[in-house]
DNA sequence: ACATCGTATTAACATTTTCGCAAATGTCTA
DNA sequence: TAGACATTTGCGAAAATGTTAATACGATGT
């Protein structure tokens, strides 16, 4: 029971083979750390396959809910849910024209975004 | 009771308002719906500020394990369960040197994708 | 050689989040 | 008011993310 071996940070209990270099890392990640969350938040939208088929039908043009629920083969409500958080986070806009809705794409450098991760995938295959 | 009503599909009860042109936007997804699974999947991957910081502390060079834990404030064992999912998915590679294990990049484009996507973030704010 | 320590992985588990459907509600047109 | 389209809400199944415990395995000391 000597106390000179009481655990002050529990989290410290683990080796740290390179300390400095953790420490660098670690700085250098903060400095990006406060974009990180939205970054993820992008990655996550698109990571699904629902979503990802929004944005290619709508880079042809503007869709209403109903016929956009007919490309992805999907429940209106299902479909609104989707593009609704696509609109959410900025990346569609839409448009009232009495009861219809249609949404478009806002942003034409997601879809560019989209194609070169596309090749990427592409290339590491080969 | 009339039978010229029963339902023969219960999808096709909700109207479709441009036909033609769901018919071709479908066709037109159709060609790249073998891929869109994959790109879901690696932005999945991407989907998460926690496999991002691992990537970022890599660009760095390699790392062993109990170090990757150290920058993120993890658990070894879940530090070691999210290096498994980028390795997986072919984005990482591992060295064995006797009871240590590092973890280094196998892809310089996936970072260059990671900015570029950030940078259409930043654009998106401004 | 054997026991032990240290590192990494795997397994079992709890919690949280995601995604679709169905039902209820809102809203515009006629 | 009735009918049509869209959105919101509540539900349940499935997946993701971290924890702790158990296991694997190389290194080290005696």
């Amino acid at each position: 029971m000597n106390p000179s071996k009481v655990i002050v940070s529990p989290v410290c209990e683990i080796t740290c083979f390179e300390q400095e270099k953790v420490a660098r890392i670690k700085a250098e990640l903060a400095k990006e750390e406060e974009h990180l969350p939205r970054l993820a938040e992008l990655y996550k939208l698109l990571g699904n396959t629902t979503r990802l088929k929004i944005l290619l039908a709508l880079a042809q043009g503007e869709l209403c809910v109903c016929d956009v629920a007919h490309v992805l083969e999907l429940t209106v409500a299902a479909t609104s849910h989707q593009l609704k958080l696509l609109r959410d986070q900025g990346w569609l806009a839409m448009r009232n024209d009495g009861k219809m809705v249609y949404y478009r794409l806002r942003s034409e450098g997601l879809l560019k975004a989209l194609k070169g991760d596309l090749r990427l995938l592409e290339e590491r295959i080969a």
